[in-house]
DNA sequence: ATTTCATTTCGTAATTTTGCGAAATATAAA
DNA sequence: TTTATATTTCGCAAAATTACGAAATGAAAT
């Protein structure tokens, strides 16, 4: 009988992090927010991109659903920041693909 | 009137890379291709990966349409390479990114 | 208690992605 | 010419993505 090989856990990973990043509004943020070394408002993004403001929530949502950033709130914001230590894995990560 | 700027060419790019990676089994087939610094036929992958064969067609073609790969008739095969030019400008533009 | 503000969640629609098996294609071998 | 081989295309279905505006949330200011 022939076995099917999964997906290694690595092949799984890098795929989960494009996809966070296949998408110009979500490449945006992390540039944006990268640049800032700080934190950033969705208020502050709004303004540079194409896309309304619940749509701009959704892609923040995914981002945080995949790690890469996180939200604290300062009411009545929400400041969001890059997840330094996840982003390090992914930047490994990819890097180490790419190379 | 406030005018909403549009995503950046870059920004639009690298998206595009992105999502072209972003499931498993293209993360992989640029991996093997990659690894092979040769060619390789989807015979030699599809026992490689938990998909079926009409479906790894499906994923060959779209890294081949986003210029990651391309395929050169061998008959009865079709040897698959990655494309070295547009890989490369892929890579730096993800270092970029990355940095 | 009401209003204001920044943001998210909800409801919905259109489009894209992923997946499979069956059928089609194209070439080489018998 | 029939058969075998490698691969793709087709037809379809299920699920995910992207998008918007309207409504909801939650905290602060009036």
């Amino acid at each position: 009988m022939v076995v099917k090989p999964k997906f290694t856990a690595q092949q799984e990973h890098i795929a989960r992090i494009c996809k966070a990043l296949s998408h110009p509004a979500r490449v945006y943020i992390m540039e944006k927010l990268s640049s800032m070394d700080g934190c950033c408002t969705s208020g502050e993004m709004i303004g540079d991109i194409p896309i309304a403001r619940s749509t701009l929530s959704q892609h923040l949502k995914e981002l945080k659903f995949a790690g890469l950033i996180q939200g604290e709130i300062d009411p009545p914001m929400i400041k969001y920041c890059v997840n330094k230590q996840n982003w390090e894995i992914a930047k490994l990560l990819l890097n180490g693909f790419l190379k």
